[in-house]
DNA sequence: TTGATTGAGTCAACGCCGTTGGCAGAAAGG
DNA sequence: CCTTTCTGCCAACGGCGTTGACTCAATCAA
């Protein structure tokens, strides 16, 4: 076969193809790791144990602590299409959307990354990923004065709500299960919503 | 609390007396640092060094670093009174005193402390000092159904706002001044405070 | 087949970290 | 006096993230 097409295989020259063997041991275990525990509660050489390799092979591979824990913790998947809907309900809807699709991952990957809000790249990533998944989509649908701020805002709340909700993962906030928080607080995020001057 | 009399001098027994000197020192080179930069980023044989001291002596006098971390960096005379005033208006009030008391010292410290969310007693200091200013307080006053849960909500919300100004003293957020984001936000915080009935 | 090249995996070490123990001296009380 | 208590300094500990040198395995080009 020719080297312009199968999209699947990259173009190399000679030697010792790229194994993901160890690589996926080691996301496995970091991912794990990360959650349970935090970024700065989680050493290099506790994942390279945890996943059976020696710890500069983790180095190796990742880069360094930090890009590996920006590449097992991420929060796209949970975030996209989270501001799609009815405008009416649509505080409602991201609240359920975060607390409980997938088991509520959103909660514990974003809590394990806001541990790590030290970092400069972390913050940028959380920033980044707000902006693209929130902000940007929702200023474009809402109607009214202050759309950017507006949208901006919604995500300040989404922020806070799961700030707080760090570390407790089925359990809602101030001992009220999940269902009746959603409810209240998508009364707050449907303010900003809804425009004020209708 | 429970001291029985003489509050300025303790009861001692022989020995040097203690001197204050060096501790000063330490705590106004700990204090700004950790503004500055973080609880990670500022090692103790920086703030040893900013403050003329052997690094030894730092944890000598305050334990550990985590408690010099919690000696210095608090926010309780920013929340103290946080939530009095007319209800009607409150959540303008809230912000407004957050926002620009004593040239939003609350933000930075803020901002220090959410850096070093990972730790336990960082987290259980956070937690205590928004129930204590915010949450009780706020609770006893709300009218309408769920007030302990509105009013933890509230802090939720102000929880975002403070992780989201984290490094940006005077400037608000999106670029926008910080007058503007204060009169938007105050219309989500005060959906939380009216009463929903009413 | 041979040789070059690329990546996997191992080991020891570096510099920095928070923290501790030991020790010399100073300032108080008995 | 001696004892006690505190200061300040030094060296060291174990752990951290990371790096360099090295061996070995797998692939391609000649």
């Amino acid at each position: 076969m020719t080297e312009t097409d199968a999209p699947t295989t990259v173009r190399r020259g000679p030697g010792r193809p790229p194994s993901t063997h160890a690589q996926e041991a080691i996301r496995v275990a970091a991912r794990r790791l990360f959650s349970a525990k935090s970024y700065g509660g989680v050493s290099v050489r506790e994942v390279a144990a945890a996943a059976g390799v020696d710890p500069s092979l983790v180095i190796r591979h990742f880069g360094s602590k930090e890009a590996l824990f920006l590449q097992t913790m991420t929060v796209d998947e949970s975030f996209r299409g989270l501001v799609e809907g009815p405008l009416e309900e649509l505080g409602r809807l991201i609240l359920e959307r975060l607390l409980t699709v997938r088991g509520g991952a959103a909660v514990s990957t974003y809590a394990a990354l806001i541990g790590a809000i030290d970092r400069p790249e972390v913050r940028s990533y959380l920033e980044a990923s707000a902006d693209r998944h929130v902000v940007r989509p929702l200023a474009e649908r809402l109607t009214g004065p202050d759309r950017h701020l507006r949208a901006r805002l919604v995500a300040t709340q989404v922020n806070g709500l799961l700030f707080d909700l760090r570390g407790r993962p089925d359990a809602g906030l101030a001992g009220r299960p999940t269902a009746e928080v959603l409810q209240v607080y998508a009364r707050a995020l449907q303010a900003l919503i809804d425009d004020p001057t209708a």
